[in-house]
Formats: structure tokens, C-alpha cells, sequence
DNA sequence: AAAACACTTGACGAAATCATCAAGTGTTCT
DNA sequence: AGAACACTTGATGATTTCGTCAAGTGTTTT
């Protein structure tokens, strides 16, 4: 991404009165924060570190996260939900991955973030 | 014929002998679950992306935001909480800011992608 | 010292979130 | 067609989170 984009998801005044900063739209500040707060969870976080080594069916990552699969079933339904992994059936099974690669920068910047600050 | 399909997804011996893929801690996937909590919710959202602008008062975060100021002191609370936003007095006023450059880039990639997947 | 200003905190009810389990759907195998 | 497999969903109760407001703290002004 580059600087120009990140500015105007900001709000950035390009113009020349100083006085107000503009805020993202409300719409953009809801859409994040429901992107946020899906990965905001330790367990469907765990799944989506599984997910950004490779797309994986529901049974892997059950038994990889030593869960019942309902439970998983269900994180996964609400990361769907917020466009954060998409599937793909094959036979009998469904496969999980990372919606695009932008969900994967911000997973790994987080987890990045993490191990930073973790421990403090 | 399915046979292929249930031994690439899961390993002929079914979980016995599958190869492990590295998991972040549970320590480093808990804080980081945190710290995306702390940024999922779309009004401290939208303090952190005032915050972005420039360090700010209470006072001011309160007028920009039309809000009334124990409810932004309470959001500011958990934000400091999760030390994503760090304080600094300076007479009667209360300033906060960022807590690094990491986090902002964090808020401004994820407000990045609220942007472009705005309205899908 | 007292008043005023700029917050911060504690507490409590309301609302959202989550795990769990029984029941349902879609696909393949026999 | 029926059974088996791999999930998905709906419902419910428990837990967590949030907003609100009264009361408290720290700093400056008078």
C-alpha cells in the first residue's frame, strides 16, 4: 500500500486551512473495527496462523488445535462472515484460506507487534 | 480416487505423524488477540485515528469526537491499558499519543483495508 | 486556602459475545 | 438407496464488555 492510500483512509487534509482534522468516514471506522475485532479473539487467531502457512480443510485444523469441530466450525463462520477467509469445497471436504494478502499483512504485522511487546 | 484427496488434507496416518507447523505462542497470540481487541471497537477507533493526526488533550478528543468526556477517558483507559496509547501531563492537561510507530502502522493498514473493502 | 479545571475511577445495569450441543445439509461410498 | 463422512447451523445459557454517572484525584488560579 502505499502513503497516498493510507492518507486518505486517515483523512489526511490535502487542502490548505489547518483547523480540522478529518476523521475516516464512520463507515470506514466500522468496517475496520469489525476486521479488528474478528482477529481480536486468541483462538480464531491461532486458526488464522495456521491458515497463513497454507489453506487447510476444517478436520486439519481441528485436530492441529486440538478442538471439537463445531467450535472451530463456528470461529470460522464469524471470519467468513467478515470477509477475512474465504473457502472452497473439494469432495467432502471444505478448505479455509486467508482472503487476500492484505488480511496477511495485517495478521503478520500483528503477531509481529506481539512478540514484541509481549513479556513487557 | 478419494483417497488422494483425504491424504493431502490430512496425512495418510490421519494426525499420528503430521508434520507440525509452527503456532506462534499462546502468549504471543493472546497479547496480540488483545491488541487487536483494544482496536475493535469503532470509537476508540476513531480516537486512535485523531491520535494518528497529532498528540491530543482529553479535552480536545472529547470536542472532535462530540462525546462526553468520562466515556472518552474510559476508552483512552483501555488503550492504555493494552499500551497502545501512552500519556503525558503537562499542567492540567492529559496529552496522549500512539504508543509507537508499530501501532500506528497497524491502525493505518487496517484502516487501509476497511477502505478498500468499504461497501463490498 | 478555597475554588475551578481537567481529567480518572468504581460500580452497576444493559448489551454483545462465546462455547456448547443437538439437529441439519451436502457429498461420497457401497 | 442407504450409510458414512465432513462439516454447518440454530438455540441457549454463561461470560465478557460497554456506557453511564457519581465521586475522587491532581494541578493551577485566585
Amino acid at each position: 500500500m502505499n502513503q497516498e492510500t493510507v492518507g486518505e483512509c486517515l483523512g489526511e487534509d490535502h487542502g490548505h486551512g489547518a483547523a480540522s482534522l478529518p476523521l475516516p468516514s464512520s463507515e470506514v471506522c466500522a468496517r475496520t473495527a469489525a476486521i479488528f475485532r474478528a482477529l481480536g479473539d486468541e483462538r480464531r487467531l491461532s486458526l488464522l496462523a495456521l491458515l497463513a502457512h497454507r489453506e487447510m480443510c476444517v478436520s486439519e485444523l481441528t485436530e492441529r488445535l486440538k478442538d471439537n469441530l463445531p467450535a472451530i466450525s463456528q470461529r470460522l463462520k464469524l471470519l467468513r462472515a467478515e470477509r477475512i477467509v474465504v473457502t472452497r469445497r473439494q469432495g467432502k471436504h471444505v478448505f479455509y484460506s486467508l482472503a487476500d494478502n492484505h488480511v496477511a499483512q495485517l495478521i503478520a504485522n500483528g503477531l509481529a507487534h506481539g512478540c514484541e511487546s509481549d513479556g513487557q
